[in-house]
DNA sequence: CGTCTATTTGAATGTACTCAAAAGCGGTGG
DNA sequence: CCACCGCTTTTGAGTACATTCAAATAGACG
């Protein structure tokens, strides 16, 4: 294993699901891109055409739309050892619906769709790696679904704390009640309840 | 391409994605089990082992889970050409959760995960199509997180007629209701205002 | 035709929303 | 060190949408 690196914690990850060799591993950090980027910037705006995704190293971003009306819409939160990008972009070679936006100052590790295809084909551990990783958000975003569907604020606000106590610390309750779908108001009133 | 058969439907849909030689759509279809069921029938109650993703043949399956108090949350329909099952006991080897149940007489191909793992590593191929089948599932189910979050009772049924159309057609609207995060009496107004 | 299931209607309730304004908080510059 | 500014959170009052509970109708099927 490669210690004290920058790749140290994106290996680790890796092994939780696959075993590399030495020489897989240097193969795999070697089409790795490091990306330091201060917080309040965009990696992604929409009509972006979207070739690599981002696996976070240290920082925090956040992944969402503006509808028609200019609402925002966050889609997806992304502290240390997440996976984020607009995936839809990413994966269908669409342009970009998404803005991706840094709330901290972050350190990222972009992989190439065009470099991971070839990754795919030498060693087909990643393309396991990649469908694991793939279904187990799958799995999560149907959680959120029912958590949506038919939970109240105050019960998805709880569970949210319960599931991302990272995220909640670090994050403004406005962001948060965004991703609720909720209004900061109401979020305010619940918290006010369960405090 | 096999003509004619119970594997028409199936193999068109992989040749949507993936390219096989008729041997490798041989060996594809030998692994396939023919399910034949009534409606009102069972697949998967929750505490099975899930073995088994199932593509529908013809007819029209619901996957839900019941809560602790009772009610029942629909998860997912699936009509032709759908894939369905418990994908997170499926994926993760642990006990069902839901429910899979026919709404109509169907018919479905059953694909084990043993025999289907078999098949990734003697034709890669087959990793790279379920990688992209769960990616395009992600993709819709993060749209319907973001129409579940942010859009009233009457903007949810009226986009679910648009991208379901077959589904509406045939589902009591109860089931709709439910599968929308709503009460019968309420989608019932809905359903009188916009009609 | 009768039974069971599904849908509709009504009235009262509740949860979250809108709009408006105030309070809190953190950083900057005088 | 304090005053000010911008940003975030809180509070208040009135409103909208969906829910609950109860009951009436409509439809499907044997």
């Amino acid at each position: 294993m490669i210690k004290n690196s920058i790749y140290t914690s994106i290996l680790n990850h890796l092994h939780k699901v696959i075993t590399l060799s030495e020489s897989e591993q240097l193969e795999f950090t070697s089409i790795l891109e490091e990306i330091k980027i201060s917080k309040k910037n965009f990696i992604i705006e929409p009509g972006d055409l979207v070739d690599s995704e981002y696996y976070v190293v240290s920082g925090c971003l956040e992944a969402y739309y503006l509808d028609e009306t200019g609402d925002k819409h966050i889609i997806q939160f992304a502290v240390e050892d997440w996976w984020i990008s607009d995936f839809e972009a990413f994966f269908n070679k669409v342009p970009a619906k998404l803005y991706l936006e840094t709330i901290e100052n972050s350190t990222l590790l972009a992989i190439n769709r065009d470099a991971l295809e070839i990754l795919y084909t030498r060693i087909p551990q990643f393309e396991r790696f990649f469908r694991i990783k793939t279904t187990n958000a799958f799995v999560s975003l149907r959680t959120r679904i029912l958590s949506t569907l038919q939970k109240s604020g105050k019960e998805r606000y709880l569970e949210f704390c319960e599931t991302y106590p990272k995220i909640e610390q670090r994050v403004p309750n406005y962001h948060i009640a965004n991703y609720l779908g909720l209004k900061p108001e109401s979020l305010s009133r619940i918290r006010k309840e369960v405090i």
